[in-house]
DNA sequence: TACTACTTAGTAATCATTACTATGTCAATA
DNA sequence: TATTGACATAGTAATGATTACTAAGTAGTA
């Protein structure tokens, strides 16, 4: 019992479910937030995105993040070097910085309990009405731990 | 058996262990730093400061502010508005951001065996060196609660 | 007391983000 | 399928926090 009907990619159906109209712009932010597990900033956006679109605005991408992100389709997270980051994963999680080269990850899903034992037990211990929790472990990633390393010395010998 | 000695404040004592010089700017900023509990920002220390100190320059507070946390002396914290905020106590603990008047406390310190679980906890599961956590939880404090009320209600009737 | 390196103040520059506005386009309705 | 009104986009200008640069000043040591 086949009907024709025109394909409806999911990001297409996220972006109708929200009230948010469906521009090629917004679809091609959804589809590159969705797949991407770098936790883009909107400048990776833009820098992503300008190739195929090449009248792309920066102000568009920030609009439309922001919009993404009031409809609950992203998280907006926020560390050490004041850039802001957005995450297609909004589930309660944290993540780690890389102080030398700036990438973002996840961490593992192994913390996830205690992260939910400390949003419980944060929100249950102050009189606050609390929304949101933010948790960043900063340090540096594999590939620059050597460099780090050599950035140390060189500091100490000045 | 008393000897005549000129009196050393204990913020000018940490500034010389720290290896910095001490001058008055950087002995007031220290005091307040270290008499505040509201996690001041650059620009909060400048105001507090600038009456008693005319001629003071916010890059001065900026110079002096990153000074002190590279001594390890202060923390340097990041929230969801990307301004900087420093705080006097440097031990692992997390924070509790108003999101409407800007307002930072500290958490209670039921949290802190959970904050310090995280912290190995992560370190352990994670191939990344780790050198710091931060952990924010943000919402409504309690002379905010009811103002966040009312926008909410604005903003539906639109 | 004199010297040297560190601090300060002041200005200009940078960077991310937001504001403003005219033009363009999606999508609901007739 | 045309029409139309509201929303989206692009472009430029503005903002706000922070940093860079430089000359003058000052703390601390010999």
């Amino acid at each position: 019992m086949q009907r024709k009907q025109h394909v409806v990619s999911g990001e297409e159906q996220a972006l109708r479910l929200a009230g948010l109209r469906v521009t090629p712009q917004r679809l091609a932010i959804m589809r590159y937030m969705m797949g991407s597990k770098a936790h883009p900033s909107p400048e990776m956006v833009y820098g992503h995105l300008k190739p195929d679109f090449p009248g792309l605005s920066p102000n568009t991408v920030y609009q439309t993040l922001h919009s993404l992100e009031e409809a609950g389709l992203l998280r907006r997270i926020s560390m050490e070097d004041n850039v802001y980051r957005y995450d297609a994963n909004v589930e309660p999680h944290a993540h780690l910085v890389c102080r030398l080269c700036g990438r973002v990850d996840d961490t593992n899903g192994a913390l996830e309990p205690l992260l939910h034992e400390l949003l419980s037990k944060g929100s249950a211990t102050t009189s606050w009405d609390i929304l949101a929790m933010d948790c960043c472990f900063y340090g540096y990633c594999n590939d620059c731990r050597e460099r780090a390393q050599t950035l140390q010395n060189e500091e100490r010998e000045e």
